[in-house]
RNA sequence: GGGCAAUUAGCUCAGCGGGAGAGCGUCCCCUUGACAUGGGGAAGGUCAGAGGUUCAAUCCCUCUAUUGCCCACCA
C-alpha cells in the first residue's frame, strides 16, 4: 500500500543509483542518434538555479528521447574555470600564510589539482541529486590529458594557418589578478564620478588650453593634446607645445577628427599608453607612449617622484589637489559615467594597460560560423537570437587568448634565443637578445625546431630566464654553457578556448572515434543566453574550423532564473535561492516540472519556494491517483487493447490519454517545455482525476463485473501511460511509482520504457461526446446548487424538459455517473417542471432542480437573468458582424457558417433562459 | 548612442487573426473512503495608449509611453 505522500528523500538515491549502475544513462543503444553536450559548469562551482533549470531541460530532453528508442548521449564534464579557481586557491593559501608566487608555479598547480580533488565532486553529485541521467562513466574535465591535446593541436594549426599571433597593444588589464582579459569580461558599470577641467598652459603665452577628464591621473602619461582641426576656437594653438603640469613635459597640440567640438571642452588630452581611443590617435600621430602604471595599478617610476607608489585612487587624489593648488584646475563636474570593471566580480576597475598578448584572428572563423548558421544548419530556438549572434559576429574583433595566470593550459610555444659566441660574457652584443617564438605539440618538437633554425643543440630552461627582457649590461649572467636555449611561454589560455572545443574534443578529437562519427554534430545545445557569445559563438567557430561541420543542429536558449520577487540573483543581494535547499524541502521532481512549466520562450522566470510547492502537490496530486487505482485494484493487464474498451467512461479516457500523449510529444519536438507541462498537469488534475477516477469510483463500488474488470485494466493502462509520459519531468515519483504499482516486477525500468505510442488508438468520437454533456450537465447542477445554497448532504431529484432523442439517450445511459458526481436522488424526463425550479440550459433541454418553498426567487432569477444578458451580448455582437455586407461578402464560408451557428446557439439559449424566467414568475 | 524584448485578472505568466486562459492569491461551501500538498463553486480583464492594414485585431504594421536586457571608444 502507497503512503499518503511521496517522499522523495526515501527513494531518490536509491532509484539514482539503479538507474545508474544499470547502465541505462549509456549511448549503445541501436536507434538513432542524440547526443547533447552539458555546459561544463565550473568545477569547483556548486548548483545554483541556473544550471538546475539548464540541466532540467537537458535531462527532460535525454530521457524523452532515449524513451522514443534513440540512442542518446549526454556528454557531462566540468571546465577548469581559471581565473575563478586560481583565485580560490590563492585565497585558500592566504589563509595558511602562503601564496602564489612563494610557491612557485609547479608547486601552486598541485595545490589546485589538490582542491579540485577535493571539492571538484560536488557540482556533479549535485547534478545527480537533480536526477540528471548524463552518461558518467564518460565525464571529463577541460584540463585532463584527452582535452588538453585537442587545445594544444588546435592552438599549433591556428598558430601555423597565421590565425594566432603575438601582438603588443592595449588590452584590458585586471590591476589585482595582474592579467589580460578579453573584451567579453568587461562590464561598463554606470557610476557616479567627476569630470575634471583642467588647464594646460600654452607655451610662450600666458594662455590655457583647457581638458577635460574623468582619470585625472592619466595625464601624467598624456603625450598630446586633441583638438578638432575645424574647431575654430582652437584653430590658432594647433602646432603649439604646451607644458604639461606637474612633470612640465612639452607635448604638442595636434588636430585630430577624433576630437569632438561637442564634448567637454572640445580639446582631449591624449594618453596613448592608457587609452583605447588616444592609442589609435597616437599611432596616427606618432606620438610617444608613456606607461604610468605598474601591473599592480601603482604609479611606475615614470611619473614625477611625489606620485611613484601611489595607488590609481591615490594618485587621482593627489593629482586634482595639486592642479588645484598651482590654479590649474578650471572646475569639477559631478557625473556618472561607465567604468570598465571586470565582468565577475564587478568591484576591480580594469585599465587599458600596454602589454604583449596572443591574439587569435577570429574574422575567418567567424565567416564560416556565420555562413553556416545562415544556411540553417544552426537553428536557434527562439529563431531571434541567431540576429543576437549575428551581430556579434559580424562585428568580431581579435580575441586575448592569453592570461597571465598559472591555471590553465600553458600556451605550447618555446621561445629561443641564441647568444653569438663572440658576445659571451661580453655583454655588448644586444643582438643576442633577440627571442624567436616556436609552437609546437610538445617539448620534443620545440626542440627539434629550434635545432632546426639555430643549426645547433638547444637546451630547455625551466622559466624565462631572468636577462631575456634585461638589458644588455647584464650579458655576465648569462650561462655559458649554453650556446642556444629555449624555456617555455608562461602564459595560459582563456578558459573558454578550451571550452570552444567540448563538442568534439569530449568525444575524442582529434583521434577519428566511433562517438565523433555518430553524435557530432550534437542535436541540440541547450544554454541560457549570456553565454552565446563566450561559448556558443566560439564552438561554433571552431566546429566549422576544425570539423568542417555545426558541433550542434539546434541552440535552444532559455531565460534566465529570477527570484520570486523579480530580482537578478547575486550573493551580495543574499537572495539567491539554491536548488539544493529547495530539492530537499520538495523534491528534485518539484523542482524539475515547476522549472519546466516555467521555460516559456520569451521571459525571464521567477522561482522561489511557493512555485515549487505547487511542482510539489502535483507529485502528491498522481500518487494519490495511483493511490486510489492500487485501492481498487487496478492493475496492469499484459497484453491489454486500449482500443478494445466498451464502456463511454473507459473509451473517453483512452482517446483522452491519446490526445495529451500527442500534445506532450509535439511540444518537447518543438522544445516547448511549458507547453509539455502544461499539457500533462492538466490532463492529470482536470481529466484524469477529477473526472475519470470520480466516474470510476461508483464502477467499482457497485458497478458490474465485466465493468469493474475493464475500468480496472483501463485505469491501469492510462496511469501506465501518465507514468511515462511524465516521467522526462518528474523521473522519481514516476520511477518509483512504476516500481510499486505493478504485481510483479516490471521488466524494464521506467527510464528505458518505451515511449507511449498512441497515434493509432481509435478517437471514440461518440464517446468524448457523451462525456462533454455530461461534465457539462454535472458542472451545470454543482454551478446551480452551490450558487442556490443547496447544502452538499441534500439530494434533489434532476428534470430535464424538452430533451431531444440523443439527450434522452444520454441521460440514460450516463444516469448513474450523474446522480453521483452531481449528488442527485434521481434524475428524469419531465414535460412541465414544478414551481420552483432551479434552472439552467443544456443543449436543447431545460434542467432543474425543483427546491419548493425553499428557493430564493429573486436570486434565481438575478441568475438566470445574468446568463440572459450574457446571451443577448452575443447575439448583438454576431448580428453585427453578420449584418457587415462587407463581412458577408469577403470571409471564408466555414468562418462565415460558424458565426451563424454560434448566433443561433446563443439565441436558442436566450430563448431557453427567458421561458426559464418565465415559469419562474408564473 | 544603437539594438532586442516585454506591457493580458490583485500577483506571476501562457496564448494569439474569427466567442479572453492557467497557477497563486481572494470570496463562499465541503474533512464525502486516493489526495485538505484536497474537492466544488464564484468574483475579477475596454489584452499599455494612439493610429493603420483587414470583412474581422489582444494577436499583423507604425508611432508613443513605461520597464528590462544586450551592445558601444566617449573625454
Amino acid at each position: 500500500m502507497l503512503d499518503k505522500t511521496f517522499n522523495p528523500a526515501d527513494v531518490e538515491g536509491r532509484i539514482y543509483a539503479q538507474w545508474e549502475t544499470s547502465g541505462a544513462f549509456k549511448p549503445g543503444r541501436s536507434g538513432q542518434p542524440f547526443s547533447i553536450v552539458i555546459p561544463p559548469p565550473n568545477v569547483t562551482g556548486r548548483l545554483h538555479i541556473g544550471h538546475a533549470l539548464n540541466n532540467t531541460l537537458q535531462d527532460i530532453l535525454a530521457r524523452f528521447e532515449r524513451m522514443r528508442g534513440k540512442d542518446v548521449l549526454w556528454q557531462p564534464g566540468t571546465d577548469h574555470a581559471g581565473i575563478a579557481t586560481q583565485l580560490i586557491v590563492e585565497r585558500q593559501l592566504a589563509e595558511r600564510q602562503m601564496s602564489r608566487v612563494g610557491l612557485g608555479r609547479e608547486k601552486f598547480l598541485e595545490e589546485v589539482w589538490k582542491w579540485k580533488a577535493e571539492s571538484g565532486g560536488a557540482i556533479v553529485e549535485q547534478q545527480r541529486r537533480l536526477g540528471a541521467s548524463a552518461d558518467w562513466s564518460r565525464e571529463r574535465f577541460t584540463m585532463d590529458e584527452g582535452l588538453s591535446r585537442a587545445v594544444t593541436k588546435v592552438f599549433v594549426e591556428l598558430y601555423r594557418q597565421g590565425l594566432i599571433y603575438k601582438d603588443k597593444r592595449l588590452v584590458n588589464w585586471d590591476p589585482r589578478l595582474q592579467t589580460a582579459v578579453s573584451d567579453l569580461e568587461v562590464e561598463n558599470i554606470e557610476v557616479k564620478g567627476h569630470l575634471w577641467h583642467i588647464r594646460y598652459p600654452v607655451e610662450d603665452s600666458d594662455q590655457f588650453i583647457t581638458v577635460a577628464t574623468t582619470r585625472p591621473e592619466t595625464m601624467l602619461g598624456d603625450t598630446a593634446v586633441a583638438v578638432h582641426p575645424d574647431d575654430a576656437r582652437y584653430k590658432a594653438f594647433v602646432g603649439k607645445m604646451v607644458v604639461l603640469p606637474l612633470t612640465g613635459r612639452m607635448i604638442p597640440i595636434i588636430a585630430d577628427a577624433y576630437s569632438d567640438p561637442e564634448k567637454g571642452t572640445g580639446a582631449v588630452k591624449i594618453t596613448p599608453g592608457h587609452d583605447f581611443n588616444d592609442f589609435e590617435v597616437g599611432k596616427r600621430h606618432k606620438l610617444p607612449l608613456i606607461t604610468i602604471l605598474n601591473k599592480d595599478g601603482t604609479l611606475n617610476s615614470d611619473v614625477p617622484a611625489p606620485y611613484r607608489d601611489l595607488s590609481r585612487e591615490d594618485a587621482r587624489k593627489k593629482v586634482v589637489a595639486d592642479l588645484e593648488a598651482m590654479g590649474l584646475l578650471e572646475k569639477t563636474e559631478a557625473i556618472t559615467h561607465a567604468v570598465p570593471h571586470d565582468e565577475k566580480t564587478k568591484t576591480v576597475v580594469l585599465e587599458p594597460f600596454l602589454t604583449e598578448q596572443w591574439y587569435l584572428n577570429v574574422e575567418p572563423l567567424a565567416a564560416k560560423a556565420i555562413a553556416a548558421v545562415e544556411q540553417g544548419e544552426t537553428k536557434f530556438v527562439p529563431a531571434n537570437w541567431a540576429d543576437v549572434f549575428f551581430g556579434w559576429m559580424r562585428n568580431i574583433r581579435p580575441w586575448c587568448i592569453s592570461r597571465q595566470l598559472w591555471w590553465g593550459h600553458q600556451i605550447p610555444v618555446w621561445y629561443g634565443r641564441k647568444l653569438q659566441e663572440d658576445t659571451l660574457g661580453l655583454g655588448h652584443r644586444t643582438a643576442a637578445f633577440q627571442t624567436e617564438p616556436f609552437c609546437a605539440r610538445d617539448e620534443g618538437e620545440a626542440i627539434k625546431l629550434a635545432e632546426e633554425y639555430y643549426g645547433e643543440k638547444v637546451t630547455i630552461v625551466d622559466q624565462t630566464p631572468a636577462y631575456a627582457s634585461a638589458q644588455p649590461a647584464h650579458y655576465d649572467v648569462v650561462d655559458r654553457q649554453s650556446i642556444a636555449q629555449i624555456w617555455r611561454e608562461e602564459d595560459v589560455l582563456d578558459t573558454w578556448f578550451s571550452s570552444a572545443l567540448w563538442p568534439f574534443s569530449t568525444m575524442g578529437w582529434p583521434d577519428e572515434t566511433a562517438e565523433l562519427k555518430k553524435f557530432y554534430p550534437t542535436s541540440v545545445l541547450v544554454t541560457a543566453f549570456d553565454i552565446i557569445f563566450f561559448w556558443v559563438a566560439r564552438m561554433m567557430m571552431m566546429g566549422t574550423h576544425f570539423l568542417g561541420d555545426v558541433p550542434f543542429r539546434t541552440v535552444l536558449i532559455h531565460n534566465r532564473v529570477l527570484d520570486e520577487a523579480g530580482a537578478k540573483m547575486s550573493k551580495t543581494k543574499g537572495n539567491v535561492v539554491d536548488p539544493l535547499t529547495l530539492i530537499d524541502a520538495y523534491g528534485a521532481d518539484a523542482l524539475r516540472f515547476t522549472l519546466a512549466q516555467a521555460a516559456g520562450q520569451n521571459r525571464d522566470m521567477r522561482i522561489g519556494p511557493t512555485r515549487v510547492e505547487g511542482g510539489r502537490n502535483f507529485g502528491t496530486k498522481f500518487w494519490n491517483a495511483a493511490r486510489f487505482c492500487e485501492m481498487n485494484a487496478c492493475i496492469t493487464v499484459p497484453g491489454f487493447d486500449p482500443a478494445s474498451v466498451t464502456l463511454t467512461v473507459n473509451q473517453w479516457i483512452v482517446a483522452e490519454t491519446a490526445r495529451t500523449g500527442a500534445g506532450i510529444t509535439a511540444s518537447l519536438e518543438a522544445l516547448r517545455f511549458n507547453e509539455a507541462a502544461d499539457t500533462a498537469y492538466h490532463f492529470v488534475y482536470d481529466v484524469f482525476c477529477d473526472w475519470y477516477l470520480e466516474i470510476a469510483k461508483p464502477v467499482f463500488q457497485q458497478g458490474a463485473d465485466a465493468d469493474k474488470i475493464e475500468t480496472r485494466a483501463t485505469a491501469a493502462w492510462a496511469r501506465d501511460t501518465i507514468l511515462a509520459l511524465l516521467h522526462p519531468f518528474m523521473p522519481f515519483i514516476t520511477e518509483e511509482l512504476w516500481a510499486r504499482t505493478s504485481e510483479k516486477p516490471r521488466g524494464s525500468m521506467l527510464i528505458l520504457v518505451a515511449w507511449p505510442d498512441l497515434g493509432s488508438l481509435p478517437k471514440f468520437e461518440e464517446a468524448s461526446r457523451d462525456m462533454a454533456w455530461v461534465v457539462e450537465l454535472v458542472k451545470g447542477v454543482r454551478s446551480v446548487r452551490a450558487e442556490m445554497n443547496v447544502p452538499p448532504s441534500a439530494r434533489p431529484p434532476l428534470l430535464l424538459k424538452d430533451a431531444g432523442a440523443q439527450s434522452k439517450a444520454l441521460l440514460a445511459r450516463n444516469r448513474a455517473i450523474i446522480l453521483q458526481l452531481a449528488r442527485l436522488a434521481s434524475a428524469e424526463l419531465a414535460d412541465t417542471l414544478p414551481r420552483g425550479c432551479a434552472q439552467f440550459v443544456i443543449g436543447e433541454s431545460v434542467a432543474a432542480l425543483p427546491l419548493g418553498d425553499v428557493i430564493d426567487l429573486a436570486k434565481e432569477q438575478a441568475r438566470l437573468a445574468k446568463d440572459l444578458k450574457k446571451a443577448h451580448d452575443e447575439i448583438a455582437r454576431f448580428d453585427a458582424k453578420l449584418a457587415n455586407p462587407q463581412f458577408v461578402a469577403k470571409a471564408p464560408e466555414e468562418v462565415l457558417a460558424e458565426q451563424r451557428d454560434k448566433r443561433a446557439e446563443a439565441s436558442d439559449l436566450a430563448v431557453r433562459l427567458q421561458d426559464a424566467l418565465g415559469r419562474l414568475a408564473g
